[in-house]
DNA sequence: CGATGTTGTAACTATTGACATTACAACACG
DNA sequence: CGTGTTGTAATGTCAATAGTTACAACATCG
């Protein structure tokens, strides 16, 4: 019915660890705090941002960071890299009576519909950048803008 | 992480009940067969579409016939009527740590390009009406459009 | 090189929500 | 009134997420 908190969880630890970037060591313990979730959600969930070649995660030694420009990162990319709908948000029910008209065509009268909407909405998270993101949290942690990274 | 199937067994409920119109009683079993699932599911569908104003259901007597034009009713309105997201598609980690300036700020950061996200997916189903699906339907099954209804 | 802290991952449990199923009272209409 | 149907509650089943424990593999520092 929903999508997975892991996605909210992605950008969070995201942030957190261009937040603290060189002022703590962003373990996967470290960030579960932030997020208030168990450090093996985290583990799990830098795992597949590491498979999508979003992050390096330093086995042994600790942290986690960046493996690409953040401005070279959507939202869509988060999305796709730890909420794998496997394709489809809608769902589909699974076994139309194939011996009534409707049961047969319900597939060819609706796909194109739901796809489009599904489109919409990925192409939506397209438009946002991790760098943004940053930018925002900075924002509104320092309104005035005195301690941004970006003077 | 799916949107329910709920969504289109609606659609589907609802293009039977075109469909067969005058040429069999809709009842919730013979709509079940033609989707495949048990006729208490479609019951409490057609409740949902009930309140929400687009059916009437005959309770007694049986059978299930649209109450608003269909060209009046688009994907959206189904969507809503049957698929409570209670307003929110993506799901946030519940308790984020206040005491973190990324915990404290996660939803300042994020919700507006959530919002914006799924509001994409969902303008793109308002763009979709019932008659447009009836038509598609008539077209798969009637390449010609001899028996069209619409001649 | 060994102690320490961390990651990577498996295994198990708890919880949640959707859907299936049974059952039956309320109801409409011939 | 009898039949067939809806409306709805109660219960069962199943899949998926997330929580938790546990531990081997690994990196780094002293």
């Amino acid at each position: 019915m929903k999508i997975t908190s892991r996605f909210t969880v992605a950008v969070h630890t995201l942030l957190a660890i261009h937040r603290f970037e060189g002022k703590s060591k962003t373990t996967s313990e470290f960030i579960a705090k932030s997020v208030n979730v168990n450090p093996v959600v985290i583990r799990r969930i830098l795992q597949m941002l590491k498979n999508a070649g979003i992050v390096e995660v330093r086995a042994g030694s600790g942290g986690a960071e960046l493996s690409k420009d953040p401005s070279s990162v959507t939202l869509y990319d988060v999305f796709k890299a730890v909420d794998s709908l496997e394709g489809e948000l809608f769902h589909f029910h699974e076994n139309p009576n194939e011996a009534c008209p409707v049961g047969k065509n319900v597939h060819k009268v609706l796909d194109e519909y739901l796809e489009n909407a599904q489109k919409a909405m990925e192409n939506e998270l397209k438009k946002t950048t991790l760098s943004e993101l940053f930018q925002k949290l900075s924002d509104i942690e320092f309104p005035g803008g005195k301690t941004s990274k970006n003077i």
